[in-house]
DNA sequence: TATTTCTATGACAACGTCGACAACACGTGT
DNA sequence: ACACGTGTTGTCGACGTTGTCATAGAAATA
């Protein structure tokens, strides 16, 4: 393998001269600079990372730490966010997966530290609680889309389900809707209740009574084998005598049965239902027809933020707010219509 | 930090005898052994990758390459496949994304070179043919999902594209489908004429005339930005007199707006039109209902297999089939019947 | 001119680990 | 008594890099 010692005789230079030149250090003549750069390029020397960590003990690496099962696939776009902002910053990043075990867990931080890395990304598939457990070290640490039990162990970025749930209930207020249908997440998930109550609080707002809404669940049970009533809980609703003419879907994915159910009731969309869904899950959001209108998780910001907030950590800034929220922004499609 | 010095002097030997302990070779007493461990529990020692690889030339440590935009968000399963693999065996994933820029491409190289990296699993998040520029180095490589398009330059693994097609096929006409609509997936997609083939071919085999096969184009252009015509389509085929009584489509997602097509019509899947997908990405194939019957793309498998592929590669095993194939296996569900 | 400051470079050690080899203790067979 | 093997431990150097310090000449200052 070639060295920065082959480079060195190859220039006619020490070691330590080519050593400044590969960063960027003052003190070289242009001259020199350049023909170390052209020993450089003639051997194709790339510096050896381990070697610079171990005299420098900074690895310009993050770790990352996913959950288990990507229920909801797009949120790779998280661990895309990250990349991204490693790239542009350069950082590597070095990825492990627990698969939800607390021991693996465990064997990971050990790996992480085995690294030297400097900081880690805990991110979840799902906004949710967790209980990371770090053992006795203290490595800097963000937590993406979730948020520690343990009150504020580590600070925390998540997406701001309230914001997103009331921008999709004031829209379809403002559009004249005023019996409106809720179909739920499974109430496992940390952003089933908080999207319900900003529904709850925005129709209240808009001076709706509980009676004009017609809250259902739609799943429940441990998340990837939930017990699934949205189909009978959308044909229910639409069967009513004063049925509404909205519903407002707990994701996008429920929505497409809700999508089903009204087609198989001969209603058409948008014009006798209107439909929101959440997530902007665009595999389904744009494959329904009409396109679904629908809250974006902001999942790539979260990523990219989160890495951001670390990098800071790292470097020693302060962490202000120890949990912070990203928007959600609401995608207009062609499910709505005004009444 | 602890080092293996550090050790050394707590448990009062020298620091090879606690390398000895950590790499588990022999000649050291149970005594000593004992109080090394302990040494090494009492301060949290963990052994510094950087220096071992330093030493050893080895770093047990894999780099992933990603493409783009992952159009079919499962495929991140293939990243999962990849890091099960790695858990299991005691390796470390390296993570890196092109964004589909070469230049980008270049440059990851070059970063896993500095990392010194024992491998690279260069994955694409759908199938397709791809370039590959590895620059002058050769690191063990093996492509997943893809192939090269220069006549294999490196080993690939790729779903069976072909045979998940022909399997669905043979199911459909075994239970007395003979009218048959078909919409294409985008032929940009490697996966679009295999499949297609596939159908074509097997319905061939059971005596079925061109005629008896309703083949529409249901997307073009480039990926993520396509042009769509599958509810066009599927409704077009819907309405002729001799309508299908079945429809097989690309994928899932276009799965979809066959559905609603049908439904829109009045039809009742699967009594009237039985319908199947392909790729089996569960949160449109499970959301569908009734459920739909589809194949299995396997993500997992995909990664896994290529890791451990590479692994031998890098152990010095020679590749012998340069490209292999994983099934797609038929996932039953209740999108369709027997008439 | 003498002294200081600055620029450009090199020598050398150290980071943490492991491989090569030496050393030492303890039998065992001659 | 001796050589020999075998099990156990330690010493030392090397891996590739960078930080510290030294050096030497050039330029600036007194």
């Amino acid at each position: 393998m070639v060295s920065i010692i082959s480079v060195a005789k190859a220039a006619g230079v020490s070691n330590k001269t080519v050593s400044r030149v590969i960063n960027g250090e003052p003190y070289v003549t242009d001259e020199t600079r350049e023909r170390v750069q052209k020993a450089i390029r003639d051997l194709g020397y790339i510096p050896n990372m381990a070697a610079r960590l171990i005299r420098s003990s900074r690895s310009n690496t993050f770790g990352i730490m996913t959950d288990y099962v990507s229920t909801t696939p797009y949120s790779v776009d998280i661990v895309r966010g990250i990349q991204d902002w490693a790239n542009t910053n350069g950082k590597t990043i070095l990825i492990a997966n627990t698969g939800g075990s607390s021991q693996r867990e465990a064997e990971v931080w050990k790996t992480f530290q085995a690294h030297r890395i400097d900081g880690v990304l805990y991110v979840t598939m799902y906004h949710r609680v967790v209980d990371p457990d770090a053992g006795d070290v203290s490595i800097p640490t963000v937590m993406i889309n979730c948020r520690p039990r343990t009150d504020q162990l580590f600070p925390s970025i998540a997406p701001d389900d309230f914001q997103g749930a009331r921008d999709l209930t004031r829209y379809l207020l403002e559009r004249g809707h005023r019996r409106i249908g809720y179909i739920r997440l499974n109430p496992v998930l940390v952003g089933a209740e908080l999207r319900l109550n900003a529904f709850r609080q925005t129709a209240k707002e808009f001076g709706l009574a509980e009676d004009d809404l017609s809250i259902r669940l739609g799943m429940k049970g441990p998340v990837g084998a939930e017990e699934n009533y949205v189909f009978a809980a959308a044909t229910e609703l639409l069967r009513q005598k004063e049925r509404p003419t909205a519903i407002m879907s707990g994701n996008d994915e429920m929505a497409i049965q809700i999508y089903i159910a009204a087609l198989s009731l001969g209603l058409r969309i948008p014009q006798d239902v209107s439909i929101v869904g959440f997530d902007d899950f665009r595999t389904v959001s744009m494959a329904l027809k009409p396109e679904l209108t629908t809250a974006a998780l902001p999942y790539h910001e979260l990523g990219f933020q989160g890495a951001e907030w670390l990098n800071g950590l790292v470097s020693g800034n302060n962490v202000d707010p120890l949990s912070r929220v990203a928007p959600c922004r609401l995608v207009e499609r062609t499910s709505v219509c005004s009444v």
